[in-house]
DNA sequence: CATTGACCTTCCAGTGACTGGAAGCCCTAG
DNA sequence: CTAGGGCTTCCAGTCACTGGAAGGTCAATG
């Protein structure tokens, strides 16, 4: 199978499969001509990380995930710490996304609107007194 | 005022600031020696440019936004509407979060998480069902 | 047999918003 | 006079791709 059916059937662009294997993520093999083709195993391991990619994983946990996904020896418990890792830190940018909705949404709603240029939402930004002076808070 | 101080008064990195001016957000004067140095102006508008950023507005609309700030005869409905979009996008970018979450708690809950390799996180992940092959859903 | 067009290859550069680090100047205190 | 801290510029790296150029390969068509 050569790189445009393992996209449709991963979900990933080629490109994105290109760089996967350019970091380490998998190693398809090589016809005659140079073209990659995918075995069946390859193209799991694309989905898997398709899958994980789009779960919030980052590429270096997918790897991690990977690895445990092919190691029969594995224990289920290493996978659970990263799965329940990753997910105190979604809910971590939940909270986030929804203090930052909050303060928008009061902006917002105290702003008429109009074509006069007296604007909360502006005087908002150039001063909030509550929030203290603090290097690089968000990451 | 220096860099330094800039820096404490803004809450941004000193480093963050030179680059704020390296793509022309501000243009602070010099002194003899070389050195930045900032008015009580360009002291609010890194304030402004922090709380903004904090807010989830990208560089570019933080440039509009200070633009707007800038100009006493600017349309407050002008801001309003910047801001009305960038809140449509908290919401989508927050439930699309709580989808993940979802998923990847049902995942987790599943998973006695012991020393066995059975593992319902590895299964989901490498053949989940219900959602179709299509390139780059997530933006 | 030549050509077209789709598909594949590699390589280089760009994205956004910084961040780290090196090399070197400036200023003040001891 | 030296040590330190702060400032300068410039270059490279981050993350996870993405775009594009230049060119090789393949199957089908005229």
């Amino acid at each position: 199978m050569n790189i445009g059916d393992a996209s449709e059937r991963s979900g990933l662009p080629a490109k994105t499969i290109r760089y996967y294997e350019d970091i380490g993520l998998l190693k398809p093999g090589r016809s005659g001509n140079g073209y990659r083709h995918y075995s069946t195993a390859d193209i799991h391991r694309l989905k898997f990380l398709q899958r994980s990619r789009s779960l919030g994983f980052s590429v270096e946990e997918c790897r991690q995930l990977l690895s445990l996904y092919g190691d029969s020896h594995r224990e289920s418990a290493d996978v659970k710490a990263i799965a329940e890792v990753k997910l105190v830190e979604i809910d971590c940018k939940i909270a986030e996304l929804v203090g930052l909705r909050e303060t928008l949404r009061h902006l917002v709603d105290h702003c008429h609107g109009d074509e006069r240029p007296e604007c909360p939402i502006l005087d908002g930004l150039s001063a909030e007194e509550d929030q203290p002076a603090n290097q690089s808070t968000t990451h």
